[in-house]
DNA sequence: TCGATCCTGTAG
DNA sequence: CTACAGGATCGA
């Protein structure tokens, strides 16, 4: 469920919460490897970094505990770590008796271990630039959408084109950008791809404050709540610019939303 | 590029 | 009941 405005509220508060500290145990129930449980034992968290939307828990002896919440997952700390919900998949018990939970209902989560170098590399390989970093440049992105004949939303849910968007502010940035969902990238006008790369950014970094403000735990996010969504999951209802309805439309198996007045 | 798959929960 | 879910991967 969470793109990457969720996962990095989701480290934001683990960093805080939790580097530093020993892990006395790990349980997997489900959603990870044998690994996990293996290797997270007896050593301590040095370091929580992020992405796209790949958590990493970095331990000490250059062990990675990698974390993907994919549709339904969620990781926070709990105080005590005998009190954790029925959709709790890992557990790592911390001393002192905090625990850190890997929470699923749909058990879609994924979580393993591996070495740093690994990771690190598997990464680089998967996933394109980090959109809120100098990396993201408009120059590279336009220049990779002018090659690319996916349709402009799958383009953007494709990881190794930009890390981290989903599906909600895939759709966002589009209406914002007035480009339609369908069209092929290589058939966008420059100066619209231009005005793309500059609305990814400053969506994410939006909604990345509405994550982080929003944020509370256990159960689910709440940042639909906070960022001001005008096209997702609003089918039927008029657009706020053009007042044409939002139209929704099955994209790469899942649901596109968008206003067929503004966006072409 | 579509469809099935992973799994389960929840809304309509 | 059926449809759908903020993700990703696989084979046809």
């Amino acid at each position: 469920m969470p793109e990457l405005p969720e996962v990095e509220a989701v480290c934001r508060k683990l960093r805080g919460a939790v580097t530093g500290a020993r892990i006395v145990e790990a349980r997997v129930l489900r959603c990870g490897t044998a690994r996990v449980a293996e290797e997270a034992a007896g050593r301590t968290l040095k370091a929580v970094e992020r992405r796209g939307k790949h958590i990493l828990l970095r331990l000490s002896g250059g062990v990675t505990i990698h974390t993907h919440l994919r549709m339904s997952g969620n990781l926070y700390v709990i105080p005590d770590h005998r009190l954790h919900s029925v959709y709790a998949r890992v557990i790592f018990e911390l001393r002192g008796g905090q625990g850190i939970v890997l929470e699923d209902k749909r058990v879609l989560a994924r979580m393993d271990a591996l070495s740093d170098d690994e990771i690190n590399s598997r990464l680089d390989r998967e996933l394109g630039p980090e959109p809120l970093s100098e990396s993201f440049t408009s120059d590279q992105f336009v220049a990779r959408a002018r090659g690319s004949r996916q349709p402009a939303k799958l383009f953007l849910l494709d990881q190794s084109n930009v890390a981290g968007l989903g599906n909600i502010y895939a759709a966002e940035a589009l209406f914002r950008a007035r480009i339609d969902p369908r069209k092929a990238m290589a058939r966008v006008s420059p100066a619209k791809l231009r005005g793309l790369h500059g609305i990814i950014v400053s969506v994410l970094s939006d909604a990345v404050e509405s994550a982080v403000a929003a944020y509370a735990g256990p159960g689910a996010f709440h940042s639909e709540e906070s960022f001001p969504v005008a096209v997702y999951d609003r089918e039927g209802e008029p657009c706020m610019t053009c007042r044409r309805r939002i139209v929704r439309i099955p994209q790469g198996g899942r649901s596109t939303y968008f206003c067929p007045g503004c966006q072409r």
